[in-house]
DNA sequence: TGCTAAATAGGAATCATTCCTAAACAGGAA
DNA sequence: TTCCTGTTTAGGAATGATTCCTATTTAGCA
């Protein structure tokens, strides 16, 4: 028997979720992209198949597909959620000018040992590196940088 | 001429920042702590020697201090922003249970070499890592998973 | 000592996310 | 196939962190 890893329905009922067109249809779109999408980003962008579609839908949805570990929850601010559906032991570069997150596939980042220091009984399941600096754009338009308290500014670590 | 780093007025007039109280008892708060507290948390802690103090000002002050440099914002989470004035380079381990930070000073992470397969023009200007996982404590209480879509749950990268 | 720009406090506004609820639906049982 | 039941959906309202607006106060310089 063969079973595609595209076929959605399938993974769906694999994990014990209800397969409905909403949330096939915005792991779909969740899958197709490497941009780390909002809520708002995947709402708009099966909203027009789907235009009954509720932003609530599209929360619950990724809530119910966290919960079942397909897919993640990427965090470069604390201003809004964005969502991966790529599993695979990877980082992220993240550009603080135009908040882009570009996935980083590097092996040699998978093999960090657990670090010294750490209460004994503390029991790491995951780690991610997160690098962060300017794209080639950005470099360009931020000779003058404009310093206001809530502008945003990379800190060193 | 002896400048002890915990003249917080000098710090603050060397960044070309106002010295005021209310200033220099959240940044004091700030350095004081290792548990990355939120806004909300240094007000509370500030708030019972100055009365009059508003959140507000807890949020403008640290988006200053940001921007000058001498805090940084850490994200565990998109739910609310924690601050660390921890500025020398290090990582951190962060527990799914009960959302504890801790530091993590490792020298080998601090010398990671830039991840392969990045475009070309692109400035890293820093990372961090962020390890995952459970606490004692936190592991102990964990057995009865319950999985709710709201639940945050660990997702191995 | 006076001036001026920055800082403060308070209230209101914003916006992502969650909560609540009734109607619609998927998938198993009969 | 049809029925039943628990899940999913949509919409509206609520929540809560953060930001915006503004008048008053204050730090630090001339």
């Amino acid at each position: 028997m063969n079973r595609s890893p595209d076929d959605i329905p399938l993974k769906f009922r694999d994990c014990g979720l209800k397969s409905t067109p909403q949330r096939t249809a915005i792991y779909q779109a969740l899958v197709h992209s490497t941009a780390h999408p909002t809520a708002e980003d995947l709402f708009a962008q099966v909203s027009p198949a789907y235009p009954m579609l509720s932003l609530n839908t599209v929360y619950y949805t990724l809530g119910v597909l966290r919960t079942a570990g397909l897919i993640q929850e990427v965090n470069i601010g604390h201003d809004r959620a964005r969502f991966d559906a790529n599993l695979s032991p990877h980082h992220h570069v993240i550009c603080l000018g135009c908040q882009t997150i570009l996935d980083v596939m590097d092996q040699k980042l998978n093999r960090l040992t657990s670090p010294s220091g750490l209460p004994k009984d503390f029991e790491i399941t995951n780690y991610q590196v997160a690098f962060r600096g300017y794209c080639g754009p950005c470099r360009q338009s931020r000779s003058p940088i404009t310093t206001s308290p809530s502008g945003k500014r990379p800190v060193t670590p």
